[in-house]
DNA sequence: GACCTTTCTGACTCGCCGTCAGATTTTCGA
DNA sequence: TCGAAAATCTGACGGCGAGTCAGAAAGGTC
């Protein structure tokens, strides 16, 4: 396994367009940002990079291949929530780890949400790079989910009709909707702290039966 | 109010003209289902009715606003599921009324998923007219949902740590985000039947606190 | 069957994508 | 330092689908 980076013809590249690649990610990660997916063309990441189109397709073969990048460097960040996901979260401090679990989460969103919106958006239109960085990522967090609901059912603090596996999605499915429907929630009358609790309690819930 | 159809133009239509822009959207509706958004041309649509691309552009402004009015005849088919979700569940009839409800959904979801995989998809990427469909469709489960939360934290059933609104979020994330995952999750061991009963639990759970 | 209204379409322009041949810059041996 | 080779960059072009519009075709009315 190298570190090399490859250029969409597949050779190596050097350092100097080494710099040019990532030039033309941070602009892609900023143009995702600032005027979304649906108005971000190739054009424009050439023009804020001062470069031609054609420097762009020395890189990517197309912008998906940028977005792919920028959405496998976001999973990293991922991985060291894990961590917050043990077992033997009980009655006492359950509540209080579910909740710094949220908080890990939110701040992992918030850093990475024009990324991971794009990423799932991509998945969801059946991309299958996409489908696959996404699961890659779901799944870190899932599988430790997933050994937790497993272990509350043996010890028949849970029925025994929630499937590990899915009651895993479920639970990343509430994190990522309730993040991303944040600022419509918010409208609504639900606030940052209101949705914190409640899915802290929620994941408590599903992950301990209490 | 009155029933008249409009053109892309603003005039009210006729039944030939009627007739026309079903075979329109019908077309669309096939297209969005069998080779999904990203490839929906509106070439494609014209020649599957047998018509020049100008007459799709008689009826619709662009292909979104096509899907848009399929987005708003699947909401209609919703409408029925806000009956399953009365107050008033209790441990012994609680988890089968919720095992109803699902099935209820699944049945929906079956039927117009790839229309609402679309409006979702538009929403997502910021079109405000999707919002406001799927914003509609969802407040109409939603609404019956935070009334049953409400009424459970009143009855100390349920902590007052869950925001009834964002529970009702919550519970909505789940159920679409897992049928929508259907064929992803069946290919890790996770079926229909998985998905309900795991489904009906949650909700059971989320909603009475039992 | 002449005239008017509604509906439909061929043919066009436009803008972005992606390519490629060749220009420019950098590297490196002598 | 020089010149050739390699690496990198770009101007210019072909192609495709979106969306427009003037006028053709169809249908209705007296």
């Amino acid at each position: 396994m190298s570190d090399d980076v490859f250029a969409a013809d597949g050779r190596i590249i050097g350092s100097r367009a080494l710099v040019t690649r990532r030039k033309l990610l941070d602009a892609t990660a900023k143009l995702l940002q600032e005027q979304g997916i649906l108005d971000l063309r190739v054009v424009d990441i050439s023009r804020d990079v001062g470069s031609s189109p054609a420097t762009f397709y020395q890189y990517f073969n197309d912008v998906d291949e940028a977005i792919l990048e920028l959405a496998k460097e976001a999973t990293d960040d991922e991985k060291p929530l894990v961590a917050l996901l043990q077992p033997g979260w009980n009655a006492l401090d359950g509540l209080e780890r579910a909740g710094q679990f949220v908080d890990a989460y939110m701040v992992y969103w918030d850093t990475h949400h024009a990324v991971l919106r794009a990423r799932n958006l991509k998945a969801e239109e059946g991309n299958r790079h996409f489908r696959a960085v996404r699961t890659e990522a779901n799944l870190l967090v899932m599988d430790a989910l997933q050994a937790m609901v497993t272990e509350g059912v043996a010890a028949k603090r849970l029925p025994e009709s929630l499937d590990p596996f899915t009651t895993a999605a479920a639970v990343v499915a509430m994190c990522e909707r309730l993040l991303a429907f944040q600022p419509e929630m918010a409208r609504r009358g639900a606030n940052r702290d209101a949705i914190r609790s409640t899915l802290a309690t929620l994941i408590y819930g599903a992950l301990t039966g209490h």
